[in-house]
DNA sequence: GTCTATAGAAGGATAGAC
DNA sequence: GTCTATCCTTCTATAGAC
């Protein structure tokens, strides 16, 4: 029985975790069933017992990673908060994703135009839909009342915006000296304020 | 023989493009050398009667690309603007890239980090390296000349601004409504000036 | 410059023993 | 839950004819 504070993985979990880092570190298609079997220090044919395909693998990985991503965003989204303070919140939010899911991050960034073009992972053009949405609704209220400027071309800050915050995945490392949170301060003066002095 | 105003490609160089456009759309590894004939209309061993290998496709893509990028970028460095001006027309210069190379842009924005794993490629770290210092140094320069605002952490400045420019590549289409100088100009107000009223 | 034919390696996945 | 053993597919690359 596993302790009430860190409940103890299953082997399914630690193996997830093992190909999640892979995946992340060198793409989904550059790391073979047999690189996650030798890291788990298992053979290849073992990881079938837990997992139909390799595709099912990131599969669960990104599915699991969003689902608890969107419910932040929700939250948010139903917050009594301005535009502008929900986009902060959301860009706060989202560095705390790459901070606590960095792998799942990762394989998003990397690898989701790839995954894309199965049925399978349709669910992940559908997400990007839906944040699409928020974002440039987000920023047409900023726009409306008056928070933000009204002389840039909403659809280019939203994608300024989104890819600025999760390609920052790229060089953050968890651990390191810097937070998450001060990541994002500086990200939101830059985006808010200019660099100009 | 082929008209002056534009000299007929070989048929190493048509391969060449066919091999970049695949690439670009789905990834080095996503790409197999089936593909490549199959667009080009011959057999994958045909292939081989121009190249060495896939390897060496991708490598004299982007060793091509980046040796005429830095050109541009050196003359720039070279010029006497100020270090904002330096700064403003190297994002010009990139978006421009974006617009003209935008095969190379894009394998190098997906793939480049797999890529580097190989000794063969290890120009593209050099080269990374060079392009921070130089960033870096336009930055320190705007500082210190008192151009941009000194409150902020200049490498995390740095890989904004790096991040930024070259993610477009996932979103910007050459011949599209906007021009590589449109959306340079929207990207350096956001960046300079912010996006709050 | 391309085709036929195929070698040789690496990859995903399976069946059944332990 | 893991191992042994192996199948089948896909991939890069080669040799020699046309």
């Amino acid at each position: 029985m596993s302790a009430a504070s860190t409940p103890e993985p299953s082997r399914r979990d630690e193996l997830l975790a093992i190909a999640a880092g892979l995946f992340a570190e060198r793409g989904f298609k550059n790391t073979t069933v047999r690189d996650i079997a030798d890291a788990a220090g298992i053979l290849s044919g073992s990881l079938y017992h837990h997992f139909d395909s390799k595709e099912s693998m990131v599969d669960e990985l990104l599915d699991t990673f969003q689902t608890e991503l969107w419910k932040q965003y929700d939250a948010i989204t139903a917050s009594d908060l301005t535009a502008k303070g929900k986009l902060t919140a959301i860009v706060r939010a989202s560095f705390d994703a790459i901070d606590h899911h960095h792998s799942e991050v990762a394989i998003f960034q990397n690898d989701a135009a790839y995954l894309t073009t199965f049925e399978r992972f349709g669910y992940l053009a559908e997400r990007n839909r839906k944040f699409r949405t928020l974002w440039v609704g987000l920023l047409e209220d900023g726009v409306a009342s008056g928070e933000l400027r009204s002389d840039l071309d909403v659809e280019l800050v939203y994608r300024f915006l989104r890819d600025t915050v999760w390609v920052a995945v790229r060089w953050y490392r968890p651990g390191g000296s810097l937070t998450p949170a001060d990541v994002a301060d500086q990200y939101l003066t830059i985006l808010l304020e200019g660099i100009n002095q």
